[in-house]
DNA sequence: TCTTATGATTCTGA
DNA sequence: TCAGAATCATAAGA
């Protein structure tokens, strides 16, 4: 039992009346030396009532007075059981509290970002994250990863010295508090639960503080994190064997640039980039093309000449194509020949004539007829690019505006299209 | 410094 | 869900 609780129950708390002043004031205190006990009475409590206005030194020898005044027992209990009454009255306020939920909140986002809870690279999984959302992928971004990590592990390190620093000056305020309670219990009745009270009211002033932690930690979390994903803009251009892949690809397929999945997924990986890599650079580039077609054309021209010597190259050297794929040819499993000889061969073999009968002929046997038309025009010999123009006439753009029999782009990749049924613009 | 090129994002419509 | 279109933001070159 500690000293207020001793001091609260030694003096008869609890009995009716006021027990322990009646007591006190039965001993031998009736007749005229009422009245001089009444003044007594009113003196103590005069003391008490300008003890604060003393200094230190007075206050301490008064307070030792009154400690050794015989009349204080009989005070004390007085006070007690008003105190007690008035306890009794503040604890039927005060209840368990639910758990704050906008500080769950924040625990919650803290340990999902790495911040609070075990390191064990929180940090870079949350990085991870960031990093697939961001989609990217590369050399750069592990760059940008490791420096993300850094900076989020630089703001754990101050969010955890910082909580550190709260608890511990929580813990001396609150000991402190409970020590000076501790202290003044011999002069007033304070309970057990009263100091516990005043612990929790510290603590929940703390908590208050350390929520502002969380909070401002949260804060630059988010921005840090921001930061990294607004990095997804900071562009680098892809190289020039990438470009020259992608821009393979389109112009060999100009009539209908649009790559299967297994195509976008070839491309990736020759290209060393994302699939929406792919389909950003396509999306991109067929507007563009669209766009302003005459200032392409030069592009248009290399790529399909390339095409055409390589292409001659491989039909030179006698090389049959066998089993010709197109990346939107159902049955070849995203296998393309770019600057290979497959598709061109085929084309080869049409524009002379022959009647190509394989049953495999993919949809973008068009493409390669207007690759070839292409090198034909070139080496024909324009002059301009307006020239150009009209003897090499964009592709599969319909009046419309559209790719020419480019339905849906998924649709793309039918191979049944015979190689009867090339699109129409072979016609051009 | 300005212009152009280009990768990425966002919005809209089918 | 995807493509087209517009737009943003940055790289690169003149």
């Amino acid at each position: 039992m500690d000293d207020q609780t001793r001091l609260m129950h030694s003096h008869g708390v609890g009995m009716a009346g006021h027990p322990g002043l009646a007591q006190h004031m039965q001993d031998g205190t009736t007749g005229t030396d009422g009245e001089g006990r009444k003044q007594d009475i009113g003196d103590i409590l005069q003391q008490i009532m300008t003890i604060t206005d003393q200094s230190l030194d007075e206050a301490q020898a008064r307070k030792h007075a009154l400690n050794c005044h015989r009349m204080k027992p009989a005070l004390f209990n007085v006070l007690c059981e008003i105190k007690e009454k008035t306890v009794l009255s503040i604890r039927g306020g005060q209840e368990e509290e639910p758990p704050d939920p906008q500080l769950m909140r924040l625990d919650n986002m803290l340990l999902a970002e790495g911040v609070a809870g075990p390191e064990k690279g929180g940090g870079s999984a949350a990085a991870a994250a960031a990093a697939a959302a961001a989609g990217g992928v590369g050399a750069d971004n592990s760059t940008e990863h490791s420096d993300y990590r850094a900076k989020l592990s630089q703001i754990r390190q101050i969010y955890h010295t910082e909580l550190e620093k709260y608890e511990q000056a929580c813990n001396e305020f609150t000991t402190h508090v409970m020590n000076l309670l501790r202290e003044q219990s011999r002069t007033r009745p304070i309970s057990p639960k009263e100091i516990e009270r005043m612990v929790s009211i510290i603590h929940r002033k703390f908590n208050s503080i350390q929520m502002q932690l969380k909070q401002s930690t949260c804060e630059a979390v988010m921005i840090l994190r921001s930061r990294f994903l607004d990095a997804r803009r900071k562009r680098r251009n892809f190289n020039k064997q990438a470009t020259e892949i992608l821009n393979e690809y389109f112009y060999s397929h100009l009539s209908n640039p649009y790559p299967s999945e297994e195509a976008k997924e070839e491309l990736a990986k020759k290209c060393s980039i994302t699939m929406s890599q792919v389909s950003n650079w396509f999306g991109n580039k067929r507007i563009r093309y669209k766009k302003n077609i005459g200032k392409f054309q030069e592009e248009a021209n290399m790529y399909a000449a390339r095409t055409a010597v390589s292409a001659t190259n491989v039909s030179a050297q006698g090389s049959q194509a066998n089993s010709p794929s197109t990346p939107n040819s159902a049955g070849s499993a995203g296998s393309f020949n770019m600057s290979n000889s497959g598709d061109l061969f085929m084309s080869v073999q049409s524009l002379n004539g022959d009647s190509y009968q394989g049953g495999q002929v993919g949809a973008n046997i068009q493409s390669q007829v207007d690759t070839l038309r292409h090198v034909i025009s070139q080496t024909g010999g324009y002059s301009d690019s307006l020239a150009a123009s009209q003897m090499y006439s964009p592709q599969g753009i319909n009046t419309n505006g559209g790719w020419q029999d480019a339905p849906t782009p998924s649709s793309v990749t039918s191979p049944t299209e015979g190689p009867g049924s090339v699109h129409s613009d072979t016609s051009n």
